[in-house]
DNA sequence: GCCGTTTTCGGCCCGACTGTTTTCAGTCG
């Protein structure tokens, strides 16, 4: 119901800019904002607590209270159906459109009638745009790219699927002569599972040589925009990407501007302004005087909060939490804890992995080739976890397949002695239909660990899903429960399941929780680690890795773990092996 | 339509770049 609402929330919001209406649409783009983030159903909330309730939501006040009220006996909002009546477009479609803002939308449907992208793509190779008044050639030709572009690629980009193409880039920026510093901001450095552009930002003494660098490097397709501080292209690879010069004592003021996200900074710029101050992306102002920009962490400290990692800012309790004592904001020390950030878990706290698939079903390296690869990476132990029977187009393993690959780990693990190194027993059990496990507990209890997971019958009506993997858990042989959702980002949606369940049965049997870090997949999602962490719910971070390549995608689940605000005490394998298996059942 | 250390009215985040304009509106992030 909540992504539902979200959506008409926002939709309302777009139409009253639309009609040109001031500030309203700001309003219901908040709720519509705080309504995506919020983890009760707003239903619930409403039952429990009526149009009150509703008002606790952060930016709803009365008025939308009764809209979000309207909505959930309805399940429609009168003043959105009339509005939608009035201005009958697809504000979805047209709004995707890069350039085609409110004022564009309404014009292009009064004066040509147009609703939908279709119709927008058929107006513009007819030429028909560039007689309205204040559209052009170039705008024709804009939109047209746009569309193209939308229609090849659906926006967004796995972050660990580019990640190492975005590096090679900023190093390469990095060597430009007068390059000073070169990072990433965006969603990039808040290191989101997906990304839509690439934001770079650079101090350089020579800011022209940067921006010619940039737009004719090979990897750029298209350019949209060059300036002397910012310029835009389009990648060959099909991201955006925008480099901008700063002045160095505007640099920090500039990463915390172009890191966000959006929620943050608002929140943010109106803590400024409560104190007197302003702030833009060349620094914080008093006046005209600048009082921090230099660096992220002296804007912060100004304002009276602690530097906070990237990763936490969604404006999801951060800033309240990042706030430092009274006295300090009086200009004494602070003694002891100064704020209430978490100590997040840090890239490099995981010893070990344990969930890896060799030959002996369908990864593409040996037990030996995977040890080998993941000590190298740094790592002090692995689990295999090979699939087992009933996943038989990986050729799964049986009982007896599984006891010939414990001698096996035994064998490596001789191999391996004294080296500080080493591998455990496990297997990725399939969770049947009705919460069975397909490999019999006898053979389950000779592993040192067993994930088990859902690989069939994904679309079983929730509560029958909540209770097949509850019943797992409740298997004294199963450890953790692997890639919990079963989402594979922009391919699947996750199965229908009752995550407050799940976490309360993981807390009640002891199961352990995967984040499952391959980058399309890395659920559990943020959200629901939150949740975890703040039940006590025992977390790992896998890599789930089918080759020796896939290590280093350790790092794409960190950062899933930092979003959802854990701890290093949360996971589990940032403790050497025996630890670890202290903390299983 | 929301909200309050500027508090029940009067504000609401901010600046760069583009395109189509001779001074700026619209869009974006």
């Amino acid at each position: 119901m909540n992504q539902n609402l979200a959506k008409i929330l926002r939709e309302i919001s777009v139409l009253l800019e639309i009609k040109g209406v001031e500030f309203k649409p700001q309003a219901y783009e908040k709720v519509a904002h705080s309504i995506e983030m919020l983890e009760e159903d707003v239903k619930d909330i409403y039952q429990k607590g009526g149009l009150k309730a509703l008002e606790e939501i952060s930016g709803v006040g009365r008025g939308i209270a009764e809209k979000i009220e309207e909505y959930i006996k309805n399940r429609r909002i009168k003043d959105h159906a009339l509005l939608k009546k009035e201005i009958p477009v697809d504000i979805d479609e047209l709004s995707t459109v890069e350039g085609v803002g409110p004022k564009m939308i309404l014009r292009l449907y009064e004066e040509l009638k147009i609703k939908t992208r279709d119709q927008l793509e058929k107006a513009a190779r007819a030429g028909k745009l560039r007689g309205l008044e204040g559209f052009g050639q170039k705008t024709e030709e804009n939109i047209l790219r746009s569309i193209d572009f939308l229609k090849k690629e659906h926006g967004r980009f796995i972050l660990g699927f580019v990640m190492p193409e975005m590096r090679a880039i900023v190093e390469k920026i990095r060597k430009v002569p007068g390059v000073e510093r070169a990072e990433f901001a965006g969603s990039i450095r808040r290191m989101q599972e997906t990304v839509g552009d690439l934001d770079i930002l650079v101090i350089s003494k020579k800011p022209s040589l940067a921006m010619d660098f940039f737009v004719t490097m090979p990897e750029v397709a298209a350019i949209y925009a060059k300036g002397n501080t910012k310029s835009s292209v389009r990648l060959k690879m099909g991201m955006d990407a925008d480099l901008r010069v700063l002045p160095p004592e505007s640099f920090g003021a500039a990463l915390q501007y172009f890191t966000g996200d959006k929620y943050h900074n608002v929140q943010l710029r109106q803590i400024a302004i409560k104190q007197g101050y302003k702030l833009n992306e060349y620094g914080l102002y008093k006046g005209k005087k600048l009082v921090a920009g230099r660096t992220e962490e002296e804007i912060y400290e100004k304002l009276g909060l602690a530097w906070m990692p990237p990763e936490l800012r969604t404006n999801g309790g951060e800033l309240v939490a990042a706030l430092r004592p009274v006295r300090q904001a009086c200009g004494e020390q602070a003694q002891g804890k100064p704020d209430g950030l978490p100590k997040l878990v840090e890239y490099g706290d995981l010893m070990g992995d344990l969930q890896i698939q060799t030959d002996w079903t369908d990864g593409e390296n040996s037990i030996r080739e995977m040890a080998e690869a993941a000590k190298k990476q740094g790592l002090k132990y692995i689990c295999i976890t090979d699939h087992t029977k009933t996943l038989a187009m990986t050729g799964g393993s049986d009982e007896k397949k599984l006891l010939r690959q414990m001698a096996a780990i035994d064998e490596v693990n001789r191999k391996f002695k004294g080296s500080g190194f080493k591998v455990l027993k496990g297997a990725e059990v399939n969770i049947m239909k009705d919460g069975t496990l397909d490999i019999n507990d006898e053979t389950l209890a000779k592993l040192d660990v067993v994930g088990a997971s859902v690989h069939s019958n994904f679309n079983m009506p929730e509560k029958d899903m909540t209770a097949r993997i509850i019943r797992a858990m409740e298997n004294p042989n199963v450890d953790i429960i692997f890639h919990p959702t079963g989402r594979v980002i922009k391919r699947r949606e996750a199965y229908k399941v009752n995550m407050d369940e799940l976490l309360k049965s993981a807390k009640r049997t002891k199961t352990v929780m995967e984040i499952d870090a391959f980058p399309d997949r890395l659920d559990l999602k943020d959200e629901y680690i939150r949740k975890a962490v703040e039940l006590g719910v025992k977390l790992a971070i896998d890599s789930d890795a089918h080759s020796v390549a896939h290590f280093s995608y350790l790092e794409f689940g960190v950062a899933q773990a930092r979003r959802g605000w854990a701890e290093k005490s949360d996971i589990i394998n940032t403790r050497d092996w025996q630890e670890m298996l202290k903390q299983l059942k």
